[in-house]
DNA sequence: TATTGTTATACTCTATAACTATA
DNA sequence: TATAGTTATAGAGTATAACAATA
């Protein structure tokens, strides 16, 4: 008779791929992106698009949904049950607005505020932890490479600057 | 009367958010998913997660469902519409197990070795793409940082060497 | 009894299209 | 007639649990 079977193992990646940036990217913006996800849910229980409205209300009060959702790629009956997340965690509120009573002049509340510097703080520990195997230099260089590869997408015509993509679809 | 009203305009973005390598990875990374995926899909009509087993298959050939999946970070029950939308376009092959005669044996065929040649060929170009905007030296040096952070990546226990993390849920 | 592949079911998320009230 | 917000419906994608064949 055959000895006792153990479950098929998996292959081992021999990692026959030549390295590229692109891929690096896309795969650790993947992780990091999870990290931050769990780190703002952990510290505050924000999902990231309710991070990236915040955010996004801190600069900009008082503008309709509608207004809100173009600048975030975010479809207007989306932005329905994003708002109202916020608003029933009270950190954000529908006031009426000055100029038009069909529109709403979406704003932050003072826990809406609070929560957000949270929320950074958060988001400043994972930053730190990510840059944790790098020196101040190689950071510094890092920041920069980046911050140009950045430029050169907008400059294509991809995206809203200080917007992540992953609020239109994800 | 009031004159004819034009829509509401978007908030335009400060960008009050400082620097970070955490952002800045997440949303490249993202954009740069995207367009990867965009140029497989055009190059070659496959999906990043059928290009992902392609490329898993041309280094491990003849293992189970199992064992590929477990790699991959798929589960059994997904692993069977990969694998057959993969053998319906002729890429793969489901072939006998030599041991057990529950499993299949998963393997490339002769157009699956070609059509991911052709992906190579399309991501290969993305890559340029991207690094466009940098000398020959910055590439090196961004490449050379960015696996610094994947390598510290994996020792945090974060994911299988070679394997977009995008494959397991996405 | 455990494992491989498969299927069925429910659940989440998203997109499309209507609907109301205002302009 | 067009816009702001909302709701309803259907679709895609995923996870969970069961199933038949084989070990």
């Amino acid at each position: 008779m055959t000895p006792p079977r153990q479950p098929h193992r998996p292959p081992v990646r021999t990692g026959g791929i030549p390295p590229s940036v692109a891929f690096l990217l896309s795969q650790l913006g993947f992780e990091v992106g999870k990290e931050m996800g769990r780190a703002l849910e952990d510290a505050v229980g924000l999902e990231p698009r309710q991070f990236g409205l915040l955010r996004l209300l801190a600069d900009a009060e008082g503008h309709s949904q509608r207004a809100l959702g173009e600048t975030l790629r975010i479809p207007p009956n989306r932005m329905v049950t994003l708002v109202d997340a916020l608003e029933r965690k009270g950190l954000i509120e529908r006031r009426t607005h000055p100029e038009d009573r069909r529109a709403y002049a979406v704003s932050l509340t003072a826990a809406g505020s609070a929560a957000l510097e949270t929320a950074f703080k958060a988001a400043f520990a994972v930053e730190a932890e990510i840059c944790a195997p790098l020196s101040a230099e190689e950071r510094t260089q890092l920041l920069g490479l980046l911050t140009k590869l950045a430029q050169a997408q907008l400059e294509r015509g991809g995206g809203v600057p200080g917007v992540h993509p992953g609020m239109s679809t994800a």
